[in-house]
DNA sequence: ATCCTGTGAATTTGATCAAAATTTGCGCGC
DNA sequence: GCGCGCAAATTTTGATCAAATTCACAGGAT
């Protein structure tokens, strides 16, 4: 399994040591491997198609069986990963209509949440917003891809943290893990640098209240992401 | 304590269970308490606020610890339990933001489908969508909440399975397990004779293909099904 | 081609450990 | 003498793990 194997990970050594305030030492494993995982398929690290075995996250995390089940379970949930009907789970392959579908849910979703941060707009909020933009750039100039997915989804989800709506944020995290792994296939291809993006509309838009602008420009973010992945798709 | 109330949704699951649901029997256990639990949040057997324990579950529904513990953690994921930093999970209780979210979400998300199925109804379907309905009305009359509830629910299923489109639905389904266990205060305050629906408006126009027509419809539909909960969230 | 069987992984259970909530009990002030 | 509050003990529940069981698939024998 191509898993990073960078796992010191081992939570028990952690806990047992002094009760520390980290960040996740007192998290329970079940939300650590979740977490983890869940990175993994946000920032490219698992390929469409992959299986993924409860056994191999076992022995790579170095944590029990039952943790695993349950991050598992929950991103299959979440339509991050697909249960075959026979105990088999894999990372799902994307066909044509589920791009489809996805920029359409995506559109039908993040479009008007744009439009409701666009009249929360704080001055500090655009601020952070630009900052992680900048940094954005940085990656892409780098061709640091990692870090470019890193910072894009960082930059969507400040946007949409503006908006203050739990519902439509937990949706749109969902389909951000539906098309993740597939982000990887489309920066191989591509590379950063041609990666089109609205953002600076975008911020303009919103230091300045044009909501109906704002909206577009969303809209034409969306639309140009999927579009790469659809023609990533369908090269492969 | 919540010993009395636990003990009563409990019993009720136990008579449900022993009516059969034979269609399950091989499914794995964690499937069959996921749904299981699903439909007692779908159709008002759990109110808002209530405590629901892992062991709980385990002691009434006979199953082992871990299969209880996967289907909890899906139906968290899915947003139809709400875990409290604290160990603790509890059936959510709405607010009245939460409830103009939901509808939002609702709305952004069911009438572009609508729209699709609109395209892709043939009359067999239409045909399948009046005989719900018409359960649908036979359970108003004998004033049957859970059935109404039942049939209700089997109808935005079925139509939005027209629209074969399995992301949306996953979507829309993790919306409708968030105010499921709304949906029985509000029964219980208006009864079932005055809850309208937009149903025979929303067959004619797909049985006659137009389309702008079903999309108002259901957004009619969504609208005043949502107001029915927002009103009794406010008495209570 | 069908059936049998071996292998490996998923599923499930019961036990064990840790954390949180509840109750208990004691000292203190009124 | 009578509550009141805080802290320790209890008890309930959650989290984790290791072992036993079940299941699906692959290869080989009939």
């Amino acid at each position: 399994m191509a898993l990073a194997e960078e796992s010191d990970w081992n939570v028990r050594a952690m806990n047992t040591q002094a009760d520390g305030q980290r960040a996740f030492a007192g998290a329970p494993v079940h939300e650590q491997v979740y977490q983890r995982f869940r990175d993994m398929l946000l920032f490219g690290e698992l390929e469409p198609g992959q299986p993924v075995t409860i056994q191999g996250l076992v022995d790579l995390l170095g944590a029990g069986m039952t943790p695993v089940r349950e991050a598992l379970r929950r991103l299959t949930a979440e339509g991050a990963l697909e249960a075959q009907g026979n105990r088999r789970i894999v990372v799902p392959q994307l066909s044509q209509s589920d791009v489809l579908e996805l920029t359409q849910a995506r559109i039908a979703l993040e479009v008007p949440l744009v439009g409701t941060a666009c009249t929360k707009a704080t001055p500090k909020a655009i601020a952070h917003l630009q900052a992680i933009d900048e940094r954005l750039d940085t990656a892409i100039q780098r061709g640091d891809i990692r870090q470019y997915l890193v910072e894009n989804h960082a930059f969507h989800a400040a946007l949409y943290d503006l908006a203050d709506a739990a519902i439509f944020k937990a949706l749109i995290d969902s389909l951000w893990l539906r098309f993740g792994p597939s982000l990887r296939m489309v920066c191989g291809q591509v590379g950063t640098r041609n990666v089109p993006d609205q953002h600076k509309v975008l911020l303009e838009a919103l230091a300045s209240g044009q909501q109906e602008v704002a909206m577009q420009a969303i809209r034409e973010d969306v639309e140009q992401g999927m579009a790469l992945i659809s023609a990533a798709i369908e090269k492969a």
